[in-house]
DNA sequence: GGTCTCATGATTGACGCCGAACGGCTCCTG
DNA sequence: CAGGAGCCGTTCGGCGTCAATCATGAGACC
């Protein structure tokens, strides 16, 4: 394969008309242009410059090769912009993968806020859940990532992790419930209730609170939309364990109560990057938790 | 500058998907591909490389990179074809300078062929006189120059020169002409007659023939179209010195008679190449004079 | 206008030194 | 257990420089 430093300094030539002024635009010295410009034309095995007079000229063979030199040339320049912008933040990409709530209560005003910061940088948001959003950074398909992790499934250790805030596990009842007005519930009251549980993470939670008070819970539906966990429990067909943070995400629905629970549980929601991240992703890291 | 080399690094590794495969495929060891790699992303100032189980991944400033290695990885393998085109006559181009007789009678001919056999090759052609053709040739402004030489202005020796043929300068006199019948004209007896004129050589050559005759030859008409030579011999207006070449090139004009001199006279067309000559001025050059 | 001199550029050869490439080792991961 | 990555120390190639010489226009001076 031609060696592109060398291509370079024969578009250098060809720009200043002699290899010494090639030589001076380089840094270089005289004869380290001539050694170069000699191994090119060795390996072409056809002459690329020629004089006339005191100035060099390229022949028709190196003329051929100066505008792909051209090509390189700017390919170059492109890339060091590039890179610059994704240093910089003035360009590059930022991927978000962030579970359902959080996106909708609070990653909108902070994404607007990079977004209006930063605005070269090209940005993107995967809604997931915790465990495929890890599996994503890990893939390097996104680029931070805000899940929740509880005692049932703890944070991951491998990549750095930041805790955000604790989220509240909420007992959700239909207003009819024989508890619904007590201002606590301990979750052993709900024991032979019927449940609605959600995601992998909070069924996994629930059975271990459940399971802390003595207990396996019937689980009759399972979704991952907190509204339809809402509205069946509006229905009478169950009671739910659902975190504050769902709970603000939907428009209220009537017909339910909602309590805090003895004991009391959260999920916390972390923040990863992996180790390699990127200046937006430390950026906007910084943005959610200064 | 970013290191071009190093770029094509990253996109082997980003192809093969680990270090070590990307060193087999480089013909390079495991360490030196990471060498580079580091290198590069010191430079950078960001990560450009993840690992993602055994697996080696870009992150997303190494895969803004990767564009631009691409291009580069696609000049460079352009320029190789371009000059490997040039060395086997599939492409690059071909520039001749001739003189304007050789042009019309001796040229057309191998010009076709060459064509007809390395159909890639850009050809093309410039009608000048010698001078002005050796001074382009020196310019590189031309690959090939067909020119011609006689006792007053001699070939060049600063560069390849191949003598051709040689073209016998004959007297043109109107048919009216009272030396018109002779089977052999001294130019002694055109010394009282009114001269008609071409090219700068020319002019040349027959002012050293004259000299040689013992006369000044009385020159009343220049021009380089050697049909107005003919036309203003067949009226009557002078005689002139005009080579056979250049009287086959132009079609037959009545009322004029022509006839070799004593003593005879010769211009030596010649083939001139630079040095370094391109393979289809070498390969055109034999064409030429096998 | 011709010649002389000088400045600039190219070339060659020798040489020093940086760093590229390698091998061996350990650690990690699937 | 195998394959890949990271981390050394070592070696050798070749990159770049310096110095000397040659070549060639350009300007000056007569």
């Amino acid at each position: 394969m031609i060696d592109a430093e060398r291509l370079l300094i024969l578009r250098e030539v060809s720009r200043h008309g002699s290899k010494a002024a090639a030589a001076r635009a380089l840094t270089l010295s005289e004869p380290t242009v001539a050694h170069h410009l000699a191994a090119l034309e060795r390996q072409a095995g056809v002459p690329l410059t020629t004089r006339v007079g005191r100035v060099t000229r390229l022949t028709s063979a190196g003329e051929s090769l100066l505008e792909h030199a051209n090509a390189i040339a700017d390919s170059l320049a492109s890339a060091e912009r590039a890179i610059a912008q994704h240093a910089d933040l003035s360009g590059g990409r930022l991927r978000i993968a962030a579970f359902t709530s959080y996106c909708a209560v609070a990653l909108p005003s902070p994404l607007a806020q990079f977004a209006r910061r930063y605005p070269g940088v090209e940005v993107g948001l995967v809604e997931t859940e915790t465990d495929d959003a890890l599996a994503l950074l890990a893939a390097g398909d996104v680029d931070l990532v805000i899940g929740f992790a509880d005692d049932a499934t703890p944070a991951p250790r491998d990549i750095a992790v930041k805790m955000l805030e604790s989220d509240e596990y909420l007992a959700v009842m239909p207003a009819t419930h024989p508890a619904a007005r007590r201002p606590t519930i301990d979750v052993a009251t709900l024991a032979d209730d019927t449940w609605i549980s959600g995601c992998q993470r909070c069924r996994a939670h629930l059975h271990a609170l459940a399971n802390a008070g003595g207990f396996t819970p019937q689980i009759a539906f399972q979704t991952e939309d907190y509204v339809t966990v809402q509205r069946l429990i509006a229905e009478g067909l169950g009671v739910a364990l659902l975190p504050r943070m769902a709970l603000a995400a939907s428009p209220e629905v009537p017909g339910i109560v909602t309590a805090p629970t003895t004991p009391t549980s959260y999920r916390e929601v972390f923040l990863a990057v992996p180790r390699e991240a990127s200046a937006a992703a430390r950026t906007f890291a910084g943005l959610l938790a200064p």
